[in-house]
DNA sequence: AACTTTTATGTAAGCCCTTACATCACTGTA
DNA sequence: TACAGTGATGTAAGGGCTTACATAAAAGTT
């Protein structure tokens, strides 16, 4: 049961315990026979260095925390799995966590993923924005252990990187251009407060203010990030008038298509939608949906290459900042 | 930068480390006197016990690895979230590999996977059932060292367990059904030569052959597993006459809908559609699909059952197989 | 009172590495 | 020839925990 140690290899290739440690970390010089040598005893014998022993040694067992509120959600399934991919081709493991939406849920994924001294945190999703700094403090208390890499969220501290899709600028890209086309009520629709939340409201919201265009309180709808879900809330909006739709998950515009084919209002005919993420969703519904593409990709490779950047002792920029852009499908066919 | 070890806690409660030791582990009887006031020296000083130095001495930490063809497949994922938040229930963490499809990529996630020292190795999604040994043998070596546990793939062997899904009866069933509403020309459209897809495909050939009805070579179309790249492959087959759709993955069945809508075939006026997985696709799709509940949470959960039993000693089936539902939406209203 | 048991705790050996420092054999230089 | 410098390797001291075994104290038994 007990495996070949490095005892093991270095009496097999007759040479001490720090030479073969040495091969191992191709560190210090070795002599290109006894390397040679070594590796050779170490492929026969299958030799694999302990990762316990190792993580002792080094405090450090080459493993990065990622923390995800819901994997299911397809946005930050593939955020997910690009890192994984991504950091594993750096000699990275992945521990996840789904923590759920959650903060103090969250919380506690945190403080568990963080017992197994992984090397850097990756937080994908945003952070609530309610401003309540106890909700955010333990992040920048992890910060000081070990760099913390949010992806769409934004809090500021010390050794807390973040790389964020400039919802901003998107949703007010995209309520500009419902507004071009002559739509004058535009339902804002959104499921949580989070800090890119907030961001596609301002964008939302300034966009009008920006053409002379009053901001309606009753065209701002809270519903779930879900299809039949959000179907059912606007079903029961009986008076609730508008002509368009900006969503801030696509799950929650492809609901403003079930409930408008329910009413038997037509897409993109009488109401545009316009959705948000380009996840599976957005190509599957009828009429495909227009929605902005959030750039999961770019970000995670930016992070990614941050956290190599920052592992490697350089310094890095706290905050990186990616446009996204605005895939036209049909439901915004003018 | 060192953190609190158990030396300090022992030194401050003024006990050996022994008896630190047997607090955090609950092990053997400590005064209960003695173990309040090391646990609440560990507590003041939020001491840890170091994981590393755990795994040397345990051989093992509480983990179990996942290893996923690709967690952005919504089927997949919800059966990662499910694994990772029950087994943390149960004290273990996931560290997770998306492999992607390949069986030699595959192979390789697991023996990395493996260098971790897990306690347990979880394969989602079948495994290619070409028959060919290679491709499964060193699953069986791995069985030697660790349990494996298969959701969805069957592999026998030593300490291999695997829970699957019915497929074969799945499929059986919803083409039963098809047959019965007189369809005769159904399509199978599948991705792959896995295990499941065969059992799924026998279900669809036994249905045909016991009611007397021919099989048809033409009527089995290979396809990608993605919406728009089903609905072009079959564009492009201009010859092909069906009557109905059955697909082992949603996207595919979604992709039958886009192809039907870019030919102007209603569905299911003209033909019927079932898809397989219950993803959120197929209620995101219009006319929303009747699809088979490959029942994702019911098999993680009898594996982290089985899981549990086995790494307490008990002993446990090796095959647990499952039975689907077929849930009927509006793809199929004869 | 002289013992055996039981209960609580401590000691120290291991688990398998990394790495600072020591050593030794050379090469090159003055 | 003596010595500094270089390269290759070894020695041994951690790193923080678990646990078998030893010990000591308390309780029970005759």
């Amino acid at each position: 049961m007990r495996g070949v140690n490095i005892y093991d290899i270095a009496k097999l290739a007759d040479v001490s315990i720090a030479t073969v440690s040495r091969v191992v970390n191709d560190s210090s010089k070795v002599n290109d026979k006894t390397k040679e040598k070594v590796l050779r005893v170490m492929e026969e014998n299958h030799y694999t260095p302990n990762v316990f022993a190792r993580g002792l040694g080094l405090n450090s067992m080459k493993t990065v925390g990622l923390v995800c509120p819901d994997v299911s959600d397809n946005y930050m399934a593939k955020a997910v799995a690009y890192l994984e991919k991504n950091l594993r081709g750096y000699g990275y493991d992945c521990i996840l966590y789904c923590s759920g939406y959650d903060e103090e849920d969250k919380r506690q994924a945190v403080e568990l993923i963080l017992q197994k001294r992984i090397d850097a945190l990756v937080l994908i999703g945003s952070n609530y924005a309610g401003g309540r700094d106890e909700e955010t403090s333990y992040i920048n208390e992890v910060a000081g252990q070990i760099p913390v890499f949010m992806i769409n969220g934004y809090i500021e501290g010390e050794n807390i990187y973040c790389t964020l899709a400039d919802d901003y600028q998107a949703v007010y890209d995209a309520t500009e251009e419902l507004i071009f086309a002559g739509k004058r009520r535009i339902l804002f629709l959104s499921n949580s407060e989070s800090f890119s939340a907030m961001q596609k409201r301002k964008g939302y919201e300034d966009a009008h203010k920006n053409h002379g265009l009053p901001v309606l309180e009753e065209l701002r709808l809270y519903t779930e990030n879900s299809i039949h879900g959000t179907r059912d809330r606007l079903l029961l909006c009986r008076n609730l008038v508008f002509d368009s739709v900006i969503a801030t998950e696509d799950g929650m515009a492809v609901g403003a298509l079930k409930y408008a084919r329910a009413r038997g209002i037509s897409v993109p005919g009488e109401i545009s939608v316009v959705g948000y993420n380009n996840s599976e969703l957005s190509i599957s519904c009828e009429p495909e949906l227009t929605t902005v593409d959030a750039r999961g990709e770019i970000l995670c490779k930016s992070a990614i290459d941050s956290m190599m950047s920052l592992l490697g002792g350089e310094k890095i920029r706290q905050k990186t900042m990616i446009k996204c852009h605005l895939i036209k499908r049909h439901t915004t066919d003018f």
